[in-house]
DNA sequence: GATGAATGAGTATTCATTCAT
DNA sequence: TATGAATGAATACTCATTCAT
């Protein structure tokens, strides 16, 4: 037991190793540059070593969005599972939990969206798929709760919350992509802080008040 | 003169059909599978041939979100020149010109996003990055020029166009590339058009009129 | 009759436009990275008129170092058959010849000898490798002829004449080449005057005089 | 160590063998029909294979000549080295050296002047460059060391050692060279001893004395 | 004859993956 | 487990050559 524990916790070990190696090659490199000898080379392992903890490179790449989601949805029901707090404060919970995600990992919060691409799902083992697939509906749903909470307590405006919720998703992703390709064009700042601000600004009473 | 003409129009027809062909096998699988040979048979002709019309694959592939940039920029030229038009209604003709980019090439709008990936971007010739640097420039000035209209009648929250300009394009940039993952995670439905309907509900005075 | 002779000449005259815009090219970039369409450019033709002209493009190589042995041979015949002149100034015209013919085409002088690599020469028709094994045959043969003369009147060492003419020969293409290739592994000046001078020098008789 | 050493061996000895199958294919082909893939099966490796030991076809070439170059070197060094022997002896042992280099290698010598030229010389890595020259430079300056001390002996003639240096080196390049067209062309003898063996009797006092 | 657009065979090179040690 | 040498399938791109106009 304590053997196989330990045994257990060494392989977890090995597999962080291998994505935080995997995270900076891939950020500097991008997806397709990027060979599995980079990231053996940066994770002091051999190509071979890491077969043994993912099963290619695909899964390998999937695995950082995974984490990433998976820290997005620990956040989210954190904030959602909140008793005693109003809903403002619920809200303002809400938002600084997608700036930490964004915080958490910028360049691979980019990757997720780029994974969502059809061409890299479609080689995910029907496992690994479903788990992304848990992961987004479940954060997905967890923003509605908390907009329909918005909008019963008048602090939102009433539309449905599930389109609320996508738009708050879509935005956030849109701003990641967009800001990325600032950089690029433009030598671009940090956007994010002040964009995601503002929208949550807009989409709550925020805005109504500044119009009164 | 009629010679050169007819025969400029002969290699504009060309391009086009190669490009149609590369839009239909790229949208099926993707741009690392799609080979330039796929292409090529798609478009009824040969390899070598592509490469008189396109300087590799990259450039072929940029050229397909130069197109619907170029439209874009187009229709919002449109609507920003319409003279003695109230500012409501051409906050409407901009909601139009959205939808309407959208539905001109859904999966190329895909595409244009993958494209602002700093990976696809690093190989494009010069000339055709300065192109769509400025047809992205010119189009995120057109929208913040409508929205500063938006802002000073009173229609729009007082927030700085520019910012507002960058959360639409995020917005729509993001719903694009959400909609298209959740095709393929949830079986998906064409949430386009009622979300962008929803996000400038929102962005207007439509939001404090329902909450008043 | 005159019609015939003139299209003829006509012919004629766009081999040779072809051949000196293929020397130029081929000079410049190699044979290897030579292409026909750099040739085309270079005559004002159309890549296809140049197969109007010649077979492929190994026979229009090959027909740059042709009329270099062409040259070469000419100008050979006429010092062998020149009456009246005393042995050593027939070796003093043989000098000069072989200087003239590097001073024509210094570049195609390496390429004929580049030409005689085996992967060129298996792909020549029939009657042209015939021509160019025909003069470089008589080119050797009259060379001999005038080192027999040489020997004959006791201005050469009394070694065979054959073999005396081979020296040269391979004295001349290495020279050749070999002063290319110091013109880039050393900066290179031109050698190939005085070398050629001294070999003469060691060759004849001159040799014994200064050490006499 | 012992393993780090014996690795070290293996790899030479995979080298070699991939130069060995390079100089059966490269003879047998030339080097533009030659392909890797060609290689690869004569030395029953896998294409990707060769590129773990060269860097890409043009310095596998190159690495063919450099053999000949080192090997030529090697057995320069040592006449010149030698101790307690004649001027006479020295010029012998320098003949002989020149004599086994060929027979070393003769289609491999060859290459060595292929190599020499531009196009070639101009896709080779800085590295590799430097020791073709440093190499060339060696040989040729020891020939003219050997040919100093015959000029002050009295036993050659009195010209600069490099320019006699330059014509024996340009002297056994293009017999090589054009030995090899001869066998194409007339089906050809080896001619390589007796050539060479005359034009150092030439060079040397030999001539004077047949001449006295 | 002349054109030049189209062809399509041909190949160097890469890199994810495997497997003997 | 870990290694890393070897694999070999996969593909963008070139360019000599053709042929309809």
């Amino acid at each position: 037991m304590g053997i196989q524990e330990r045994k257990e916790r060494e392989r977890e070990r090995r597999r962080q190793q291998i994505i935080v190696a995997a995270k900076r090659v891939f950020s500097e490199k991008g997806f397709n540059k990027a060979t599995m000898e980079d990231i053996a080379k940066e994770a002091e392992l051999s190509p071979g070593t890491l077969y043994l903890y993912f099963k290619n490179k695909d899964e390998l790449y999937a695995s950082l969005s995974l984490r990433i989601l998976q820290y997005l949805n620990i956040r989210l029901d954190h904030v959602a599972k909140q008793e005693g707090i109003s809903t403002e404060e619920k809200i303002e919970a809400l938002k600084e939990a997608m700036f930490d995600v964004y915080d958490f990992d910028p360049l691979v919060t980019i990757n997720m969206f780029h994974l969502q691409s059809s061409e890299t799902l479609r080689n995910l083992s029907p496992e690994l798929l479903d788990e992304i697939k848990g992961l987004s509906r479940s954060s997905l749903g967890t923003i509605s709760d908390i907009f329909q909470e918005g909008i019963s307590n008048g602090i939102f405006i009433d539309k449905h919350p599930v389109a609320l919720a996508d738009i708050l998703w879509s935005l956030f992703s849109g701003v990641v992509l967009w800001e990325e390709s600032k950089k690029i064009i433009d030598g671009g700042k940090d956007y994010m802080k002040q964009t995601l601000e503002t929208a949550f600004d807009i989409f709550g009473r925020g805005i109504s008040k500044s119009v009164a």
